[in-house]
DNA sequence: ACTGAAAGGGTTCCAGG
DNA sequence: CCTGGAACCCTTTCAGT
């Protein structure tokens, strides 16, 4: 199950993560190699959900979203019913970046963005009013030091 | 400093956050406009900075990256050099997706992505090495329940 | 498995409404 | 500010090595 790229499949990659928007040739240089090559390659990783959807970054603070929460959860619910209704809530609400559930004593971390605090209030009665929950903490970010979503090939 | 998107504006972005893959034509059609138009506006925007980098989601576990740690950073150090050197540590580590410094009794998060709990702990040692940190708290993620990048526009 | 080339399609830009 | 079109570049495929 686990994809074994070679040197040259990692190499690819690591050019599409930094910039997704160059040409084909562009990109074989970068890696040594040509067009075709690196076109089966990427076609290959493609098929295969190696190399998923390809997106543009947004200025977030440009734009107005200029609060982020990392919200922290602890749960009394551990039923399969409580489980599907909350996924699905945080699933459907396009302000929750990321969700993972966790080992140890917090079940569940958010991540947030909103554009201001009330936003975040907004949020956060809303999901208290769709599932029980029994302790939230909310870490609310000062300065977004790094962001990244490439994987350290 | 903030930009303000029209309503066309909006609906280019998201389409793109959602997939920036697609030709002018299918986005110009999604937004209910023709390319030209389009194309200005997209200039414009990546110009002005609110378009960034363009890039592909890689499928994390399939390359063997099977731990995502949250990290909850406590210090008891606040001079400008401690920090310097604080930042430059993790900007430099590329296994560091994501750092906030944040409000509150907790100084710092990170998101930090591993091939396993080992590598985990190798990046830890390297951290403490190099910056004194009064506390730390690891959460392991046991399931990413969500994670995007798009902004809710 | 790579090279080179050819066809089709897409991006970029410009003239005109 | 939009439409349509022309030129050029890139993607995609294929035959040859």
């Amino acid at each position: 199950m686990t994809f074994q790229p070679d040197d040259t499949d990692r190499k690819i990659l690591r050019e599409l993560q930094a910039d997704a928007g160059r040409s084909l040739d562009e990109i074989a240089r970068a890696v040594g190699s040509s067009k075709t090559p690196v076109w089966n390659r990427i076609k290959r990783m493609r098929e295969a959900g190696i190399i998923g959807q390809q997106t543009v970054m947004l200025d977030a603070e440009a734009l107005g979203f200029e609060a982020t929460f990392f919200v922290l959860i602890r749960t009394s619910e551990h039923e399969a019913e409580w489980q599907r209704k909350f996924l699905a809530t945080l699933r459907a609400r396009p302000e929750v970046q990321e969700a993972h559930r966790l080992a140890g004593d917090i079940d569940y971390i958010l991540k947030v963005r909103v554009k201001n605090a009330r936003a975040y209030d907004q949020f956060y009665q809303a999901l208290i009013s769709e599932v029980r929950i029994y302790n939230v903490t909310a870490l609310l970010s000062m300065e977004e030091i790094k962001s990244t979503v490439a994987l350290p090939l």
